[in-house]
RNA sequence: GGCGUGGUGCCCAAGUUGGUCUAAGGGAGUGGUUUGCAAAACCAUCAUUCGCCGGUUCGAAUCCGACCCACGCCUCCA
């Protein structure tokens, strides 16, 4: 089965051919770093990770870039607030992301460019821009697009200029745009910026938030790239946006594939700051769930389909990888050599898996032949058929898988300070009290060890110990 | 107003170029095996049914028409 994606400017499913044979130039929208990320955010980076792995597996030779937008609106208004430099704010921020990316086994992209590093490239596109006639400038210093002179303009996400103009926000739209839907590739400085500010051939000011992208997605994988991704609210203005000027600008295709991932809901509506119906990273983890937990609620469903939050749903995944993370576990501790080789449940399930996931990352298909393994691996465990060579096999096989999810190496804890010293001496004292059959002296360290949130469970292979 | 997405068992969810769907998989439940008891695992059970109505067809969750409901974009936003 050859792999497709839903590409968006398009809307269907379509095969994926790579530029470069066997190389793939993905670019990401990042954060904004004001402010913690919360977990509807990273529902997309959390797509973008399952993707790069996806691209992996099949051999592709990935290069990602992923933005930090370090300068707009948000990042002035809230140093300002808090007193700070710009550079403090985002710095902090920077950092906070990345540290989450690390929870929650998201792999670093190869570059994360910052917008404020590349203004002098901005102001070189948006002069592009400009010289050949594609924007203009007003009164306040600032360069606009000019829409009307791209004839594809709205293509992407299928909206029409003439209609979006007649809608009843132009009156609040601002005042010295030409065409309501005009954007900002420049902003002429204003009191607001404080200090943030650069040398243009326009004045000072800074760069529009769309024209970063273009810059930056330009600079790192040049002027046609393979696939661009984000959440499906940048279909529309940003990524649309970018086209326009990219496009403009070089005057070739810009970009093959646009993947967006849907929305992360809470209580059937957007999670959002407006909304304040959000959750971050660190409240979850601070509520005692597992990051490998919040992976997998967040991935194992499709990423173009609204995914409702719930705490409930954070148990069921806790669940799914707890199960996961057994059956990996018997296999390293099989000891058994018995008839069966598995062969073919191995290949089947590579394939079951491949050729779901080829079709546009369906997760869900992909995890049903997944399980489909564990069970029929148990199976033959539980009455010692399956072989060494087999175990070796099924183990190696979901290694490959887990390239994709990444949750088998993740910690479950919650709670990294435990005294390993003290269990095992608990577990000692209570071998020696099963030993003797004093079960209710055996049940008592258990529950004592339970209340500490260490869950202790007897295999063939001794006693050992979790975090709960 | 324009554009768009989704409604499948108790919950989540795949399948939607018609037949192999007598509907995958996960979570929960129920009965049993195993275990000192647990945990895990195994066996069995768990939708004559796919929002509603009508139509096309030998045959529809999948196609057509109407309707109901939920959500989103058209504004900064992952």
């Amino acid at each position: 089965m050859n792999l497709r994606f839903y590409n968006t400017i398009n809307r269907k499913k379509e095969d994926f051919h790579s530029i470069d044979k066997g190389k793939v130039r993905m670019y990401t929208c990042g954060p904004t770093v004001y402010d913690f990320a919360h977990i509807g955010n990273y529902r997309t980076f959390m797509f973008e990770d399952l993707l790069r792995r996806y691209l992996e597996f099949r051999g592709y030779d990935v290069t990602q870039a992923m933005n930090l937008t370090d300068v707009d609106d948000n990042t002035i208004r809230r140093s300002r607030e808090r007193g700070i430099s710009l550079t403090e704010l985002t710095d902090e921020f920077k950092a906070a992301f990345h540290a989450d990316l690390k929870t929650l086994n998201i792999q670093p992209a190869h570059q994360y460019p910052e917008a404020t590093r590349y203004i002098a490239e901005m102001i070189e596109m948006v002069q592009n821009l400009e010289d050949q006639g594609y924007a203009y400038k007003t009164e306040d210093g600032s360069i606009y697009f000019n829409i009307a002179k791209y004839d594809n303009y709205g293509k992407l996400a299928h909206l029409n200029p003439e209609e979006m103009l007649s809608g009843e926000r132009v009156t609040d739209d601002s005042y010295e745009k030409e065409g309501a839907r005009d954007f900002a590739l420049w902003k002429g400085y204003k009191a607001e910026d404080g200090d943030v500010h650069w040398e243009s051939p326009w004045g000072k000011g800074r760069p529009g938030w769309h024209i970063e992208c273009s810059v930056m997605s330009t600079e790192l994988l040049g002027e046609h790239f393979d696939i661009h991704c984000g959440g499906v609210d940048n279909i529309f203005p940003h990524h649309e946006n970018e086209i326009a000027q990219s496009v403009c600008a070089t005057g070739k295709e810009f970009v093959n594939y646009w993947l967006h991932s849907e929305y992360l809901l809470v209580d059937n509506k957007k999670m959002s700051k407006s909304l304040n119906n959000f959750y971050t990273l660190r409240d979850l983890l601070d509520q005692g769930h597992a990051a490998d937990a919040i992976r997998w609620m967040l991935i194992t469903t499709h990423y173009r389909q609204k995914l409702n939050f719930s705490v409930n749903r954070l148990g069921e995944a806790a669940r799914a990888v707890a199960r996961l993370k057994m059956f990996h576990e018997r296999l390293e501790n099989y000891k058994v050599d018995g008839p069966e080789s598995v062969d073919n449940l191995v290949a089947d399930t590579h394939i079951r898996f491949q050729n779901a996931m080829d079709n546009d990352l369906n997760i869900s298909g992909g995890l049903s032949a997944v399980f489909d393994l564990l069970h029929k691996g148990h199976r033959l465990m539980d009455r010692d058929l399956l072989s060494q060579s087999g175990a070796a096999k099924v183990h190696q096989l979901l290694k490959t898988i887990d390239h994709v999810l990444g949750v088998l190496e993740m910690d479950s804890g919650s709670d990294p300070t435990v005294d390993e010293v003290f269990i095992e001496s608990k577990i000692e004292e209570r071998n020696t009290a099963r030993a003797n059959k004093d079960f209710a002296a055996s049940d008592a360290i258990r529950d004592e060890l339970a209340d500490l949130g260490i869950e202790l469970i007897d295999t063939s292979d001794g006693t050992k110990w979790k975090l709960k």
